[in-house]
DNA sequence: CTGGTATCGAGAACTCATTATCAATAAATT
DNA sequence: AATTTATTGATAATGAGTTCTCGATACCAG
């Protein structure tokens, strides 16, 4: 019972390559539909829990935000939020040593930071 | 109908002053049933609402965490999430310029940053 | 002290994201 | 092309978190 090659699982990939930020599965729904149009919610699920247990896929979690998901190939980075369409971006950037800001006692082993504001097409 | 001086909002409040830390709405009910054992679940729900409208707590929200409060005296600081016991601390401090990290295009108004470790409890 | 009413406690009900169910469909193998 | 069975789509079910309901309680003004 290997893995099988779906019209439905390619469209989800092909929605994330084209995408090139993190997507809800709302998202992946919406855009994926544009290549399969019967496309199903339980659907995109599946296949998002199967594309991050294969590594392809990685979960990115925001504050107060349901998850999102993205391809797993970047390196270290952040995310923002635009406040004008809800949308997630990449942040290709990190501000280092970070974790250095932890209080004597407390021991940081890793960090998230999110920008909020206006994406280009809501600035 | 001013609003009342009852037990449980005291209990509400003084949980967190004794704290010093964000609390969820379960850590408050079972810091603030030391002083009022009988305290139900609607009841701390309620007050912090209340709290929030009344500007005394702010929400703290967390990567795949459900909502914190704390008391709103603090000024602009960051958030530390035990891994070994999953309570949420202060980080009295800021990288700066952290805005500056956003893509051409892209307008930074806000940034979040959460350190993951281990608090002395959990060293 | 007493009455009016905001607040309380317990549990039902709701919301939202996610998962399970199951008959129908469509990959992949022969 | 036929067969097997993983996958799909629609919908019901789940679970965590939060809000609502309502009779009982207790705050506080008079």
């Amino acid at each position: 019972m290997p893995p099988r090659q779906t019209q439905q699982r390619l469209a989800i990939r092909r929605a994330f390559k084209r995408a090139g930020r993190p997507l809800s599965p709302d998202e992946v729904l919406e855009m994926a539909r544009e290549d399969v149009p019967g496309l199903g919610l339980a659907t995109v699920y599946r296949n998002l829990s199967r594309l991050v247990e294969e590594g392809w896929l990685t979960e990115v979690t925001l504050p107060g935000e349901s998850t999102r998901y993205e391809t797993a190939t970047l390196p270290h980075h952040h995310h923002f939020l635009c406040r004008g369409c809800g949308r997630a971006f990449d942040v290709p950037a990190c501000p280092g040593d970070v974790e250095d800001l932890a209080p004597r006692g407390f021991v940081a082993e890793a960090h998230e930071l999110v920008l909020y504001g206006r994406c280009p097409g809501c600035g």
